[in-house]
RNA sequence: GCGCCUGUAGCUCAACUGGAUAGAGCAUCGCCCUUCUAAGGCGGGGGUUGCAGGUUCGACUCCUGCCGGGCGCACCA
């Protein structure tokens, strides 16, 4: 509707020009927006106020060229113009029932378009580190990247999803031996659990998993090895010296084959449970790809191979270094630690390289705003390698802190303090938690109020979208005539009532929101539109009767509500949420 | 100190990337169920958009400077 109004004016600003009316050719293309006050028609334009200027007319001026060229237009009933020089459309009652029939032919498709076609988009999020739970932090991330990813195939892109598993370093191995202390615990011994180890209940189940299999096959007395180990932070030595110490006896003590055994177990046990726990929140993978794969491809050394030879590494203090401060990043990295080992930065680039070397249109990476300082790094790696960075787009979403009434959750995986997706599932739903989660823009702090989530649901702006989605489908069931859909060239005659302008009004703006929120990557503007959709919506309820006993104008009325129950589960759907038919 | 995000009604947030009288929900006050789901509707009260300048027909939005909040500045992942 607003491309035909824009292409409207563009050929009357030309008729004009071509009349002599004004000079010079137009070129650009008009502002044309919706408006909030009836009064002022449907929409506006600001064209005469934006352009009068350059060809020295004064805006009311010009207005009234144009709404004079406009007025005899098919599209409108009238075009007026307003204050300094807007020009206000009043969009004819035909082209507003015709919404109707076009959701009704399209359905499920209502709002898709083909912005997209032919372009494949690479997104990757949620990505943490297996070595516990989702937390409810994780949550937003993946609620967020998951309402992208359905709002990019709507718009007719190629969504490729991929979630990065870190399943290699120092963290899995802190993991693996945390699992191992507590089997020694399991099998009998004693041993004081070291400060920084991972301490989530979970890691006992996972070592009980060890030793209803093992048995005491992997057991070692502590007191075998206590004395050579240093001193923990608590006994005043140093956490991370301890932890790699245990780690290194863990591997010693193990051999090859049992420390595999530990660290296999860890992280399967963990990878399964996070990958259920995102499918029944509705989050999917095309992709799990593997931290450790870029290893045994080699694609590690390949890529730091590939830096030493355009000369962007250098050696100090026995670690490689790159220089990423010549390329935009405020100081150099390291690639190669001093001990050999790659730093997780250094897979981090093999890793995109490889994202890449696969030819998508777009890569989009959602990350935590913690992680905002490596963008810069990843940047500079890519400008190194010869790779154009403009292909990639990193999305920051802020984080999102918990609280129980007014006490702030704490959000360690280490600690093992901490609320799970799962466990937040459990007490909102699926459904609540992705719409809450989407509900504000990414860039902005959220507050997630267990409480007022989960005690006063009925507060809960879901259930006011979903309720008018229930109480439409309850209308229709008790309706015992089918739709006509014959009948639609009287539709204009039957819905002039206000209410029934406005709910078309909205249904119009489906497709351009849907266009939009994808172009700014807001899915938030989703739920917004959805909020007001079903407003609307239980104002007509409350207003008008829908059973009534004129066949014509019942069937005008039920015609008009399916629209709307159609155009409310299309948006639900692209949130991941269900549309309910009874509540 | 530097960088990213942020400051709008008592609270939580919008505002169609510069448009008309800044809007919703919660909370609060008053109405509406013998009628299709009251998990609903209608109405009232509540604002110097952190502060001070600037840009222009027009600023919550853009620019500059302050003030406040969050996060990040590792041979950690």
């Amino acid at each position: 509707m607003k491309e035909q109004i824009i292409q409207a004016i563009a050929e009357a600003m030309q008729q004009l020009s071509s009349d002599g009316k004004i000079q010079g050719e137009f070129t650009g293309e008009a502002q044309v927006t919706r408006c909030k006050d009836p009064t002022h028609g449907d929409y506006a334009s600001n064209i005469a106020m934006a352009y009068a200027k350059k060809i020295s007319l004064a805006p009311r001026q010009l207005a009234e060229l144009l709404s004079d060229q406009l007025n005899t237009h098919k599209l409108f009933e009238k075009v007026e113009i307003a204050g300094p020089g807007f020009i206000n459309f009043f969009i004819a009652q035909k082209n507003h029932t015709r919404v109707i029939n076009n959701i009704l032919s399209e359905k499920n498709n209502f709002g898709n378009n083909k912005d997209g076609h032919g372009q494949s988009i690479q997104l990757e999020y949620v990505s943490a580190n297996p070595t516990g739970p989702l937390h409810v932090g994780h949550g937003r991330g993946a609620a967020y990247g998951a309402t992208l990813a359905n709002l990019y195939k709507a718009n007719g892109y190629q969504v490729h999803r991929e979630y990065y598993v870190n399943d290699a370093g120092r963290q899995m191995d802190i993991l693996a031996t945390s699992v191992w202390l507590r089997y020694l615990e399991l099998c009998g011994t004693e041993f004081t659990f070291p400060s920084n180890a991972y301490k989530g209940d979970y890691i006992w189940d996972i070592a009980a998993t060890a030793h209803r299999t093992h048995a005491n096959k992997y057991l070692v007395d502590p007191a075998s090895f206590r004395e050579t180990l240093p001193k923990d932070e608590p006994e005043g030595g140093d956490k991370e010296a301890y932890i790699d110490a245990l780690i290194a006896v863990a591997k010693d003590k193990l051999g090859p084959q049992g420390y595999t055994a530990f660290f296999d177990l860890a992280i399967d046990t963990i990878l399964t449970d996070i990958k259920d726990d995102l499918h029944l929140f509705g989050v999917d993978y095309e992709q799990w790809y593997s931290e450790r794969s870029l290893f045994k491809s080699n694609k590690i050394d390949n890529v730091i191979e590939k830096l030493k030879a355009s000369n962007h590494v250098y050696e100090k203090n026995g670690a490689l270094w790159f220089a990423s401060s010549k390329l935009g990043d405020e100081k150099d990295r390291v690639v190669v630690r001093d001990n050999g080992q790659p730093t997780y930065f250094a897979s981090d680039i093999a890793y995109h390289v490889d994202k890449f070397s696969q030819g998508y249109s777009k890569i989009i990476n959602i990350w935590g705003a913690d992680h905002h300082g490596y963008i810069a790094r990843v940047r500079a790696a890519l400008k190194a390698l010869d790779l154009d960075d403009s292909k990639l787009d990193i999305l920051l979403v802020q984080f999102a802190n918990l609280y129980r009434g007014n006490v702030k959750q704490q959000m360690s995986t280490r600690s093992g303090e901490f609320v799970t997706l799962r466990a937040l599932r459990k007490e909102v739903g699926s459904d609540a938690a992705r719409f809450f989660y989407v509900m504000r823009k990414s860039e902005q702090h959220l507050d997630f109020d267990l409480e007022l989530a989960t005690s006063t649901s009925n507060e809960n702006p879901m259930y006011y979208v979903q309720y008018a989605h229930a109480r439409i489908c309850s209308v229709l069931r008790q309706s015992e005539q089918a739709l006509n859909r014959e009948s639609l060239d009287d539709l204009e005659n039957l819905l002039s009532q206000d209410s029934e302008h406005s709910l078309m009004q909205k249904l119009t703006d489906y497709p351009e929101l849907i266009a939009t929120s994808c172009k700014k990557q807001s899915p938030h503007l989703v739920v917004n539109y959805l909020r007001e959709l079903a407003q609307k919506f239980h104002g007509y309820y409350n207003e008008t009767q829908f059973l009534v006993d004129s066949q014509e104008l019942r069937n005008a009325r039920l015609l008009l509500i399916e629209s709307t129950r159609q155009v409310l589960a299309n948006g639900l759907t692209i949130l991941g949420v269900n549309a309910p038919d009874k509540m």
